[in-house]
DNA sequence: CGGGATGTTGACGGTCTTCAAAAGCGGTGG
DNA sequence: CCACCGCTTTTGAAGACCGTCAACATCCCG
């Protein structure tokens, strides 16, 4: 039984879709309404990958390393598109942060019937590939920086994603535990926790309750999060000193 | 002027155009022929994506967290299709890894061209989502798991890509250095080198020179990788221990 | 066969984790 | 409105793992 709800809002919105064509009732027919409280897991397909449209809410998508070890691989908001992989050498999960509404449908058949599409196909083209660039960001932050660059680049990957009000010190509300941003950044909550006390103690934040952080020194904080500058083109010349080798 | 080279094998093995076609023609405008030696830099479009064809050889792509820092997101292989992103906060490069040859083009005037082609769209949104699959798993491995298990997990990955002979302990060459490996699984080279050590003296592999790697026994080495099992269904059950909440 | 790059091994130190306990927030009920 | 209670967060001390520095071995190419 074709399920309208959320569904036609996601196809206008996001596909300029007119619900009452025949693609948008097409489309309809493979959506799932899903409404989760915090904590509770959205059941998706182990065996195919699963589309998913979040209306309203706030999520997380993590993965089992193992038992015990989590690892949260992207935090989504309302309005985001993404995909829920099917089990592999890990698998993952979708967990509400807070009461959440959103639309599943299963990828391969949408994409099937979405394929003749153009608009369609390009914008979930799109939003894979800012799902992938977002992902790489995450891989080299996990490989390669300090905890302390991590906390601080968290918060403004946070402040950018949240759009904060635009008051003189910017202040975002984390929809997620420190408990979260640990195992999305690959540490433990103590050390989420300290450095958190560091950068309120250098006066670059301030925290109010569990969720309140205020960004008092932007520049500041990107600079703890140790990239060159964010504010400027990055350097464009001399990027090969690793050796061209010899020409043929 | 056009740039017919291994641009038509391309189309034609990937998306099943005919060169001759309109739409082949149109995207083989935007071809770039390039060949680059080991240690040499393809160069990319620091303000666009683009969407390379690696026809030949293998690459690495890399991001620089900072100077002196690199973190390898990801290897490639002949056949294998995928973007290198604009300049954001990291600055990625593609470099050969040995000898190669790739087609590149610019993505978004690909994209352009080709949304009115399913086929294509289809083939670009599934490989696009393969890589964001990959990019996830090496989150979680560099988020979540020790230096043995990364390096374990990384040899059998391999072994699945290069797909050994079949002989009775599958034998791989490597194409990347020690360092690479350092660099894409966010250790130093020394350790890695004292993981293969380790590994070598278990007798669950084998090494011969600075390439070949014998793997002498697979299930232990899926063992030593940290995966629940890697040949059978992980498990279904029981995944909400996270307590679901009191239900409003 | 020789030289330089790549890889290996050892000792030591720093960063993050682990284990443990106290403090603070936020919701509930009096 | 305030006191209580559970859970999250913070703080502290000790330990493990990986990084750093340095020396040596090995491979591969000319």
């Amino acid at each position: 039984m074709p399920n309208f709800g959320s569904c036609n809002v996601f196809l206008r919105a996001t596909f300029g879709i007119d619900p009452g064509a025949e693609i948008g009732r097409q489309l309809g027919e493979l959506a799932t309404q899903v409404h989760v409280i915090r904590g509770q897991e959205v059941k998706t397909d182990p065996a195919d990958t699963t589309l998913v449209f979040l209306a309203s809410g706030a999520t997380k998508l993590g993965a089992l390393a193992s038992r015990e070890r989590h690892q949260i691989v992207a935090f989504h908001f309302g309005g985001d598109i993404f995909t829920v992989p099917a089990v592999s050498v890990h698998r993952y999960m979708l967990i509400g942060l807070c009461e959440s509404t959103l639309t599943t449908f299963p990828a391969r058949e949408f994409y099937d019937r979405a394929a003749s599409n153009p608009w369609i196909m390009r914008a979930l083209l799109e939003r894979s590939q800012t799902a992938l660039f977002r992902c790489r960001d995450k891989a080299v932050n996990l490989g390669q920086k300090s905890a302390g660059e991590r906390v601080a680049g968290f918060l403004l990957a946070m402040w950018e994603r949240l759009d904060a009000s635009e008051g003189s010190s910017p202040m975002i509300d984390l929809p997620m535990s420190r408990g979260d941003i640990g195992e999305s950044l690959g540490l433990k909550i103590e050390t989420v926790s300290r450095q958190f006390t560091k950068l309120r103690e250098a006066g670059i934040i301030d925290t109010h309750g569990r969720s309140g952080v205020s960004l008092l020194d932007l520049p500041r904080l990107a600079e703890q999060a140790g990239y060159y500058d964010r504010n400027t083109v990055p350097p464009r010349p001399e990027w090969v000193e690793r050796k061209p080798e010899l020409v043929p």
